[in-house]
RNA sequence: GCGGGCGUGGCGGAAUGGUAGACGCCGGGGACUUAAAAUCCCCUGAGCUUAGCUCGUCCGGGUUCGAGUCCCGGCGCCCGCACCA
């Protein structure tokens, strides 16, 4: 007899080691199979491996293991996104190293993802923070540079005056710095920049050969670069000298231009700052709002009449200039023409200030003196109140108005882009060192390539606020390659999503000289499946396919786009529990009891408040470390859950009574292997049948993603079996669900392979095949329907004709019962599916 | 504010425009057991005058023989907004 219960505690190491010394998951450049990419957004290393870690590890490690079976020379590597502010903050708070915080963080969630039998090549781990990866980076960098695809402008940044330091908009709360608690100021810093926009048409093209990528996801990045054909013109001062340069998408609108208005970083708004304190003062309030987009759009509209006065180009009439918070310094010129009527923002802009709200679009020219209801019209209609565009569709007006401005040379028809210029300068220590030198005689040198990598100082002071670069003694003081005078190195770092910019191209292959080799990445790249969280559907994945592009652009690579095809999955979620009383405080799920279908805080024996089901955070306390329940149940329950229930792509809601039943259903699975007879004889069709349509569906399932699918197809098929008296078609089901499972319970598998006498790694095996002959059923059941609603079902032959099913349908007794006589008028008859009587 | 998504039993969800609720969890009943655990079997959308009927996929309209699915208009929740990763 063989042990009655399976026991993870002993077999997952065992087999994770015997995977490890066969090396099973090591990529082979050589082979002549299919290749197979496949990869998750590598994690950074936090502290700790959280269960949204684990969901996307095992999506990813059930399609590569599934790749692996079905023949394919597959490469799963896993790495280390090291850089960023939290190892900063560690230092800043808990007087560690940045980089001893991010090495300990890498070990202990290396072991954790080790103890998940996640089939991954780690001898091709990276970490982002190691300088044989940031020195090609580096390089990179320099390359882009000489191609001129990086430059330095001055641009915005939060400025915390109290700590003199530059903040992320994470720690801008309400306004305030997260430490200081002092109002922040916008401050601009000159700073290093990518050229993205100039590849905004091709990043917005490459999107249609992405047809594997999500519809929201590319119609998101569309929507981010945001191509937009309109009008820039400019607004002749009446009462200065000069111009003001506006950009609008709506030209045919320009007889509604009511006022115009500048963004408080505008030079006319500086100067109007210079000489008027009001003027000032309103624009210090703008700047208190700091750089976020959704702070500045969502505030109140508000706005500071600077006197000066313009000439519409084509009425004639005097429009006031305002100061405006809503517009964007970044989007166009800054500056835009104010058409209240048909533009929101305008429209409660222009409420609040007592400005004109013409109408110059209507539904008909009839309409032309119809009131507002209360808002703003921005759909399509017919030009009124416009002179000599009235009566002109939207779109004639727009044509109309570029061609008449062009004429007169006041304005031209332009295409704008939504997409900004990529700021990779961050004023802080545990980054990409960015490899320049200022030199007062030679100017911005780059370093010398035999001088890579520019390695961070290890003595950094973390016990003030700012960068420890900009203030370190020694480090940025060396001699300028050019002139060998004396020069400072630059002391930002690189944003840490230029790390993750390029690492899927050094998992191919990583050679000590180069980046990449280019063979290998020809032989690898494109990622088949990347899988990752929505969050990053514009940032990362835009830049990301920008670096690639820009690397093709300087001829170092072969390659348009680097994922073929995207998968966003969902978050993991858990209930969360409050503490009722005078002072509700978090409770964490181990501190609230659960039985009897109520919430009792444990401690104190008081009821407990369940609340919403939310994103697992450490502030809400509804964690749960996946080690706790990996040394529970073992990897493959904590697999299976991850797989179950929810479709991958929405959120997953963690439960206890959840991941019981996946650490029982592994105990079925394993009884079911210990009932495995080789020497069965007799057959079962209806078994063979349930069987090869399991084989066929679970691998389309795996192969579309839809792992919750699959799961519910293992379990049908488990049932059958349970059901089914000893035969070779018994043995040969259990045989065939203990493939099935290996992606996802990968463990358990090997253990039920070697159980039933299997020879090798179940890891290895061939993923079986199915017979066509034996999808199809031979009896179908027919839906019969009076007037669209059910009134009985037939079970019939496949393929059984019209009339016959018309005729068995009408002769149903609980037909007859609903007709109740009434007269027939129509019979739709769905061979195989359905028949309609509508009476 | 702008952009994107989602909404089906007590819960997670399934369903090429064609039998709504597969599969799992919770709950209820039973078997086995001295007992418990484990396991197995059955029931489980709501209501009603319960052989059956009516209602039911966020709300309101529409298209269709037929709508969870398609169209229009709402409501609610979630994600992103360029220095979080």
């Amino acid at each position: 007899m063989t042990d009655a219960r399976f026991d993870p505690s002993q077999a997952d190491g065992r087999w994770q080691r015997a995977w490890d010394e066969a090396g099973a998951f090591r990529a082979d450049s050589g082979s002549t199979k299919p290749k197979a990419y496949v990869l998750e957004m590598f994690p950074y290393p936090s502290g700790r491996i959280h269960i949204g870690h684990v969901r996307n590890y095992t999506m990813g490690d059930v399609l590569a293991r599934y790749r692996k079976m079905t023949g394919h020379a597959v490469l799963h590597p896993m790495g280390w996104d090291a850089f960023g502010m939290p190892a900063e903050n560690a230092a800043i708070e808990q007087g560690v190293h940045p980089a001893g915080w991010t090495h300990h963080n890498i070990a202990t969630m290396k072991a954790q993802l080790q103890r998940l039998g996640f089939a991954l090549d780690w001898s091709r781990e990276l970490a982002t923070c190691d300088p044989a990866y940031y020195r090609h980076e580096q390089a990179m960098f320099i390359d882009l540079y000489h191609a001129a695809l990086v430059y330095r402008r001055q641009s915005a940044v939060n400025w915390d005056p109290v700590d003199h330091t530059v903040l992320a908009n994470e720690q801008v709360i309400d306004g305030r710095g997260w430490r200081s608690g002092a109002l922040v100021e916008r401050r601009q810093l000159n700073q290093w920049f990518l050229k993205i926009t100039q590849f905004a048409d091709e990043l917005l093209g490459g999107l249609e050969t992405l047809d594997k990528w999500p519809d929201k996801v590319r119609l998101m990045q569309e929507n981010w670069i945001g191509k937009s054909q309109g009008l820039q013109f400019h607004f002749t001062g009446s009462n200065f000298g000069g111009e003001i340069e506006v950009y609008t998408t709506r030209p045919d609108t320009i007889f509604g231009t009511s006022f115009v208005a500048v963004a408080a970083d505008h030079p006319i708004a500086q100067t109007a700052a210079a000489s008027d304190g009001r003027a000032a003062e309103f624009v210090a309030l703008c700047r208190s709002e700091g750089t976020s987009e959704a702070v500045i759009e969502a505030a109140e509209k508000l706005g500071h009449d600077t006197g000066l006065r313009v000439v519409h180009p084509l009425s004639g009439a005097q429009l006031p200039v305002y100061i405006a918070n809503f517009v964007l310094m970044e989007y166009g010129t800054g500056a835009i023409m104010a058409v209240p009527g048909h533009d929101q923002r305008d429209f409660e802009f222009a409420t609040k200030y007592a400005l004109p709200i013409p109408r110059v679009i209507a539904e008909t020219a009839a309409d032309a003196d119809q009131p507002f209801a209360g808002e703003a019209e921005a759909g399509d209609g017919v030009l009124v109140n416009s002179d000599w565009l009235d009566g002109l569709g939207v779109e004639d007006a727009k044509r109309a108005v570029i061609q008449r401005a062009q004429a007169e040379g006041w304005g031209e028809g332009k295409t704008v882009w939504r997409l900004r210029d990529w700021g990779v300068s961050r004023q802080r220590y545990w980054g990409t060192p960015i490899p320049f030198i200022h030199c007062a005689a030679c100017g911005v040198v780059p370093v010398p390539k035999d001088q890579l990598p520019v390695t961070l100082p290890e003595d950094a002071d973390f016990s003030v606020p700012g960068n420890p670069l900009d203030r370190h003694p020694t480090w940025k003081h060396v001699a300028c390659p050019g002139c060998d005078g004396p020069a400072e190195r630059e002391t930002d770092t690189l944003d840490t999503f230029v790390n993750s910019s390029w690492y899927f191209l050094r998992f191919a292959s990583q050679p000590a000289d180069k980046p990449f080799d280019r063979a290998e990445v020809a032989r690898w790249l494109p990622v088949d499946q990347y899988i990752g969280g929505v969050e990053h559907a514009i940032l990362h994945l835009l830049y990301a396919r920008f670096w690639t592009r820009a690397l093709a652009h300087i001829g170092q690579l072969d390659l348009a786009e680097p994922f073929a095809s995207l998968f966003t999955q969902g978050m993991v979620t858990h209930e969360t529990y409050r503490s009722t009383g005078n002072d509700p405080k978090w409770l964490a799920p181990e501190e609230v009891d659960l039985r009897g279908g109520k919430a009792t805080e444990k401690a104190t024996g008081r009821p407990a408040e369940i609340g919403r089901v939310v994103k697992m955070s450490k502030s809400r306390k509804n964690v749960v470390d996946p080690d706790d329940i990996v040394a529970r149940h073992g990897a493959d329950a904590v697999r299976w859950f991850m797989l179950s229930d929810s479709p991958p792509e929405r959120d997953l809601p963690w439960s206890d009574s959840g991941i019981e039943g996946c650490a029982r259903f592994v105990q079925r699975l394993w009884r079911l292997f210990t009932q495995f007879a080789p020497g069965a004889t007799g057959a079962d069709p209806g078994l063979a049948r349930k069987t090869h349509q399991a084989i066929a569906a679970v691998g389309e399932d795996i192969e579309a993603l839809a792992f919750n699918k699959a799961v519910a197809r293992i379990y049908e098929l488990a049932s059958a079996i349970e059901k089914a008296a000893p035969s070779a078609d018994r043995s040969a089901a259990i045989r065939a669900i203990l493939l099935l499972a290996a992606p996802m319970m990968p463990h358990l598998a090997e253990e039920g392979w070697a159980l039933i006498g299997e020879q090798g790694l179940i890891a290895e095996a061939e993923w079986p095949r199915h017979d066509p002959a034996l999808l199809v059923e031979d009896e179908v059941t027919i839906a019969v329907q009076v007037r669209g609603k059910l009134r009985d079902t037939l079970t019939v032959p496949r393929g059984i004709d019209r009339a016959q099913l018309e005729a068995l349908a009408l002769a149903s007794e609980k037909v007859q019962r609903s007709l109740d006589g009434a007269d027939i008028r129509k019979v739709i008859v769905v061979p195989d599916r359905l028949v309609n009587i509508v009476a």
